[in-house]
Parts: C-alpha cells; structure tokens; sequence
DNA sequence: AACATATATCGTAATATTGCAATAAAACAA
DNA sequence: TTGTTTTATTGCAATATTACGATATATGTT
C-alpha cells in the first residue's frame, strides 16, 4: 500500500498530520529558524546556509509554501521568503489545542 | 538517494523534526486523542474505533512508543497504553520555543 | 539582443512509509 | 496441556519522500 486513508480520519486529525508532516524535516525546521533569525531570506541564503543543492532547498521551500506557513515576494531576480503571520498563528492554535494544557488530566497509569 | 542527511543539522532540528514525524499521521493524532479522552487505552479498541487492521495499529503504537510519548503496562492479556507525561510536557516545550510568541517580531513582508 | 543571476521544475535513483495478511509470542482459562 | 485472546513481528506490495543533476523560466544588466 503506502497510502494513507485519510477518509476514515477527521477533518482535524487530517489537518493537523498534514502541517505536522511539512514540518517534519530538519532541512525544513533549519529553513523556519533561519527565516526568523534574518525576518527575511532568499533562497540562495538557504543554499549557502544548509548543505543541500539548489533543487532540493526550492523543493523544500514548495512544501512549506504548500501549509502556507510561508510565502515569497518578487525582489529583483530574487524571491524573498518570510513568515506568513496568519498562518503561523493558525499552527500554534492548532498545537495548543492539541496539547492541552493539564497533563495530569491524561495521565492513567 | 531518500536518506534525510541528518549530519548537515544541529541536534535540535534533528529530534524537533523526528517527533514531528512520529505525531504526524491521522492514525497517531487519532490514537494520541483517543489515550487522552479515555485518559488509557488497549491495542484492541483502537483496532474497533478506527478503521485499521490490528498489525497496522500496533505498527503505529510503535512509533509512537519510538519517541516515548505513550507507554504500555501489561493488563492481563492486554497492555495499557497512555501518555509519558514527562516526554508530552517535553514535547510541549520544544513547540513552545520554536513557535515562539511574537510573530511580529519574525514577520517582514 | 545576448548574457548573467536566481528560482522552479523535471526526471531519476535510493530509501522510507503505509497497510495488511500471515504468523509468532505471551498471558490467561478450562 | 489445549485452546483462547491480545499484541508484536515478519514479509510483501504500493506509494511517498528525499536528494540532485539537468534544464526551464523569469528578471535584470550590458
């Protein structure tokens, strides 16, 4: 198989695996956190910054352009990647709600 | 290639990543929710209450249990799953510090 | 126009993940 | 012991992910 079967999960459940997953990788945590230090980034930055080629850093980028938790802005022949606000905040509600507050309250054993 | 080169990353990016990975499946955000309503939980209702096949179940409590955010205690014939309160808070603060409180500060277009 | 620079996309190879049937293992019951 | 119940493991097929070279596209420069 390999395919997850989404229609028998919540609409939640499927969201939240979904941003989770385009999160899941160190490339894609390094790129995040460098976006933040800089308040800005182009992705030849990214490039020089982590190891990886070209190819894989825009593929990488696409993935966190897929959640939305970043978009990019024309600057020159360059494109400038930040923070998508919005978002961002949409991410940490969702993760709040999830990890609720009192673990004492779920704890059986 | 496929193989994430986990060198080229600090160890932050490297374990935030890897437990985002293990959360982020319908399956696991379905099993993790499940734990925490019924507040303990047995392989065998998950296998009625969503619709998976027990291996893939098990297979899911697996890696789940990889990162330490459930543990299981034999119940007679059965094993209690529930949350590690210690790796969840754990869990909690790393999303804490990554997903930092002013978006503001990191915003820029 | 011709060239340079920056990013995206395509194609491909290697590896990982998902899901399940079949089977094994572990604990209890008769 | 034999059978029953519950969970884990194995083996396999289908799909997804990761990475990168090659190439395309888009914009600016001369």
């Amino acid at each position: 198989m390999g395919l997850t079967k989404s229609d028998i999960f919540t609409q939640e459940q499927n969201e939240l695996s979904t941003i989770l997953k385009a999160l899941a990788h160190p490339a894609r945590i390094a790129i995040l956190q460098h976006i933040i230090k800089l308040k800005a980034c182009i992705c030849n930055d990214l490039v020089e910054e982590l190891g990886l080629a070209q190819a894989t850093i825009s593929q990488h980028l696409k993935e966190l352009k897929g959640i939305g938790v970043i978009k990019g802005s024309i600057e020159g022949t360059s494109i400038c990647y930040c923070i998508d606000e919005v978002v961002w905040n949409n991410i940490k509600s969702l993760l709040n709600d999830f990890f609720i507050d009192d673990v004492r309250k779920i704890n059986c054993c």
